[in-house]
DNA sequence: TACCAAAGTGACACAGGTGTCAATCATATC
DNA sequence: GATATGATTGACACCTGTGTCACTTTGGTA
């Protein structure tokens, strides 16, 4: 039918969340992602009208991902079991949660755009059911501090899963460990 | 002698400030700053000539007052008090941390910025000498898990006090919760 | 092999930020 | 009141990124 294009929608949002990490959201620009993909920008607009679609719509791709795999969860018995599981999925891709966070510096220029953010508030809220219930019951299995309010729960879980590597840590090592200090803390 | 100033260096430092933390680094401009001083932009320039030494002095202006606070952390005896220390000082102002996780985006653009940014360099390695030490005496006393790696240990706590209080718990709640859950982690 | 639809390109006008500088303004001092 | 000095401004030229669009390229199909 016609030409064979020069790269895929999962290379594209792959070089997005690259170009995202690197320079944070107001770094990113079509140009960089273009350069990336050896692709000149007009290309781009061909797929996205702007960078906030192409962000956004990059956005509900990961977080539709994730959702899918949080899902699971629910086959885990026991908090304990919930625990394990979760961590593993959160680590396993954490590079994703920080480009969460830069949600709030998209702003809403026209109705595409809008749309796709109340559409990431949604799967934004469905996520947090999941983790509630998790929270829940780890309360009723008497696992989790009272004294810890719910908030700083969730907060230090995804916190603590981006804490930088600086030393290099083997990831073996550096999992267990940030399993353990989340559990027990690292005082003895 | 001449006319009065329409800011003072702090007033400066304190927008600085406030706009690296609403648009991080990237976002950050001249004009934002000159805005919210009620200024001229030409006015800025008078004293600094490019972002990047505005930045990076402020930085050094923040660094500075903070390990003049941090050096009291000797003025402590035994692990568990300094830990007490230490935790109130970064919580008081954690937002300086935010702010200096973004030098690694500032630029060497000449010579001067280049000044700033090894003097920086060195203010955290002070920093760190005095956090190191910390870290070994709660080793001596055994009160940090031995499992834990060193690099971990600062990590954690550092981006601990980043967690963001999305539920606005009162803050005297949220700082007993967060330093509990750094002691002995979040279950029972 | 000629066609044509989709893929790809580069040039254009525009927007906003940068750094400079001559001109203007405010005020302490004489 | 005149004056000198430092503070402040706004206009200028430049740079980088944006979004658009007419045009070119590619390759499957009639």
């Amino acid at each position: 039918m016609a030409r064979e294009r020069k790269f895929t929608k999962k290379k594209l949002y792959e070089t997005t969340k690259n170009t995202l990490l690197q320079h944070n959201y107001n770094g990113f620009t079509i140009s960089k992602v273009a350069d990336e993909l050896n692709v000149s920008r007009g290309n781009i607009y061909k797929y996205f009208d702007n960078k906030e679609e192409l962000i956004t719509e990059y956005m509900l791709y990961e977080m539709e991902k994730f959702l899918v795999e949080l899902k699971d969860i629910n086959k885990y018995r026991g908090f304990h079991a919930q625990f394990d599981f979760l961590l593993d999925v959160i680590l396993e891709d954490n590079e994703t949660h920080q480009v969460r966070g830069m949600v709030f510096h998209v702003p809403a220029i026209n109705r595409q755009v809008k749309n796709n953010l109340e559409r990431l508030k949604e799967l934004h809220q469905d996520m947090y059911k999941y983790l509630q219930d998790f929270v829940n019951l780890g309360r009723q299995e008497g696992i989790l501090r009272d004294s810890i309010p719910d908030g700083l729960i969730l907060g230090f879980i995804f916190q603590t899963v981006d804490i930088p590597n600086h030393f290099n840590i083997p990831e073996e090592k550096w999992k267990t460990s940030i399993k353990e200090i989340i559990r027990h803390g690292m005082f003895t």
